[in-house]
DNA sequence: TTGACATATGCCGATATGGACATATATTTG
DNA sequence: CAAATATATGTCCATATCGGCATATGTCAA
């Protein structure tokens, strides 16, 4: 078995910096392909392909407008990432660390008097 | 060019299931890869792999402990995703869910009243 | 229908897996 | 030093890209 499908998830979708730069080029507003792609500075085939990606995972949605079809954000999907990344928030902050060298130093503490009893 | 290397940053390292879990399990206190190996019931070179991977993205940070190695959590890496993330809440809040279709109903309304005027 | 413009797809090449297996390395102990 | 235990690595295989290019498909206008 090789890598998981970049369609697998959102977590494998946007583990592509394009396909991150898509999604916020489409905070604002829905965008044609032409424009993604001379925004992003890549091929239309390119900018196709990673779209078609983020629309088989659903952070995208597509409608016909005239000649032109207008990419969509739909966030919902990166909710499942954000959720698995804030049950790390409390390791990254600095009372966290401090907390945890305040553990620390008081299990030291205790080892010592345990040793000394 | 392929596809972008696992180790070139935490967005790609998470997109990878197994690696997230072992994450998950390092929460709460390091553990040897052994460890890890039994609880994720992959063998014991591909855990190494993942722990390599994690390492090199600065996910995790490794100690001697004897004969093993006990492998450690260092979060910080995963606040840029979880910054990114972040950006895209507004998104897929109910309220903005709302506020988006009230936006909508004005400038159709807006839009009308033009038409009329 | 023929053009023109906007997108989507197919194909090729180079690369990076992830998993299984065998094996090298490292550390502890007798 | 040799054996045992814990890890790390190298190799092979199958697969899934990502990018560029050529080209098919779709839509609108004259």
């Amino acid at each position: 078995m090789a890598r998981a499908a970049t369609t697998s998830d959102a977590f494998n979708a946007v583990a592509e910096p394009q396909r991150r730069r898509i999604l916020v080029l489409l905070k604002g507003r829905e965008r044609p392909v032409n424009e993604l792609a001379r925004a992003l500075r890549i091929t239309q085939p390119r900018t196709s392909k990673h779209l078609r990606v983020l629309r088989e995972v659903g952070l995208v949605r597509v409608r016909g407008a005239g000649q032109q079809r207008l990419y969509g954000l739909d966030a919902r999907g990166l909710q499942p990432v954000h959720e698995w990344v804030i049950g790390f928030e409390q390791y990254w902050n600095e009372n966290f660390e401090r907390l945890n060298e305040y553990v620390k130093k008081l299990q030291l503490k205790e080892h010592a008097d345990a040793k000394r009893s």
